[in-house]
DNA sequence: AGGATGAAAATTGTATGGAAGAAGTATACA
DNA sequence: TGTATACTTCTTCCATACAATTTTCATCCT
């Protein structure tokens, strides 16, 4: 023990690095089509580049990253050209998982359900956008799996983690003006599922995924040209040939 | 080149592992719970024990092996318990992919799906099980990929293979008498993407998912008694103490 | 016997070196 | 000046060595 402190205590480095690095994807904080290579990464975490490399195969299965066979790994670009078929995904996993939470829904299950609601609220009402896009995630995950349905759940939760970044888009323009008809809808489902009506909880949950879309679309259409646009442009720009360090 | 052909004519390791492995798992030629340690796969394949790793967290990812931190490797137990929500969510993802294929089809999609139907048939005929489930899958995919939407195909596409190894048990057991009512089936859901009605196409695929999991269900009533129960005595009879071999 | 104990064997986790491939740079030439 | 080519450098791919952990099995105690 002299020099590393090798103790493992219980999760192993791959899983480690996967879990920090999946968070960084997710949280935008590293950059779509950012490179990542082994070296730079095993030295980050202070690890050889085995676990690294474990690290970016997990990646690479979520497809949160691109792995050609011998290039270096970059962060996947967010897809927006593929918006409306997503939304035509979320869309529907939302409906049918809220019917069939509808359906199957015990009292522990509206409890938990309850209390991540309100943690959205309590986020909401702080302006705090990083921390209302994981509790909507998570209020979100716990309607899916009251359904009881592991291939919905996991379906759905695939794709709640892969609007995360498209939604971070979203909230980081709009941090000053968070809309409160988002909690209204949550409470609309909520209120469905407790009574035990699928077919209002599933009306509820599609106009829920609808509206997300509608106000996403709207936003990068009033903001694109000054956001996005300059961002893509400031990444082109560099023509001037530097010195190479 | 005196010793080991080392060149990689376009496609790695790792790469052919998980694909060789992943055949041998869905196809049942390994069993489920059966052991997959790192050495003697790397045997196997003539490698060494990195790219027999690397094709592990692959299979993992697809869920067809379990892998816990400090313990060799198995495959994945076909979960039987699970089948009523694989069927929800197979019949669901074939309606969803049918209706949107009957919107968004063109000409070679429909000519793709023909022949793999034809092929279907074909294989239907010679009863040849491993053959027809395997043309089967393509059949089904191809509709999905007409229908344009990435994600419901890849969920669409990860159920089907998911299911193939249940749809070997399946076909395994009745190979002498392979039922016609699916090809009609498969025609009636093409027609209906034919002429472009999406309420059709959804009808008849659903229709389809039902009874093909009414098929399934009705078989293991039957034959559970001769056949998968004396397989699990068998299995759990060694009573006697042999030597290890 | 039955069960605990502890060393030996087997297996996975991590580090590291060398080879193959890709990318970038400089030089030669038109 | 522009383009092709050789060379240099960087990065991934795979093999191998070693460390940590689990499993096996013989032994001992009750």
């Amino acid at each position: 023990m002299t020099m590393a402190q090798k103790r493992k205590n219980g999760v192993t480095e791959p899983e480690r690095l996967y879990g920090v690095l999946r968070e960084d994807i997710l949280s935008m904080r590293l950059a779509p089509g950012a490179t990542l290579d082994e070296a730079s990464i095993a030295a980050r975490f202070g690890v050889s580049r085995s676990p690294a490399r474990e690290a970016f195969i997990r990646l690479h299965a979520d497809g949160l990253v691109t792995a050609e066979p011998n290039r270096t790994v970059t962060v996947a670009a967010v897809d927006l050209a593929g918006f409306p078929f997503y939304m035509d995904a979320l869309e529907l996993a939302q409906r049918v998982t809220a019917r069939l939470a509808a359906i199957h829904r015990d009292d522990a299950d509206l409890r938990r359900i309850w209390t991540l609601q309100e943690r959205f609220e309590k986020c909401r009402l702080r302006r705090d956008a990083p921390a209302m896009i994981d509790s909507n995630r998570m209020f979100h995950t716990a309607i899916a799996e009251a359904g009881r349905n592991p291939y919905f759940t996991a379906f759905y939760a695939r794709l709640l983690d892969g609007g995360r970044r498209m939604l971070r888009i979203y909230f980081r323009s709009f941090s000053d003006n968070l809309p409160r008809k988002f909690s209204d809808e949550h409470r609309r489902i909520i209120r469905a599922v407790e009574r035990r009506d699928p077919d209002a909880a599933e009306r509820a949950a599609g106009a829920h995924a609808r509206h997300v879309g509608e106000r996403f679309v709207g936003m990068m259409s009033v903001r694109d040209a000054a956001g996005v646009s300059a961002k893509v442009m400031s990444e082109s720009a560099p023509k001037k040939r530097g010195k190479k360090k």
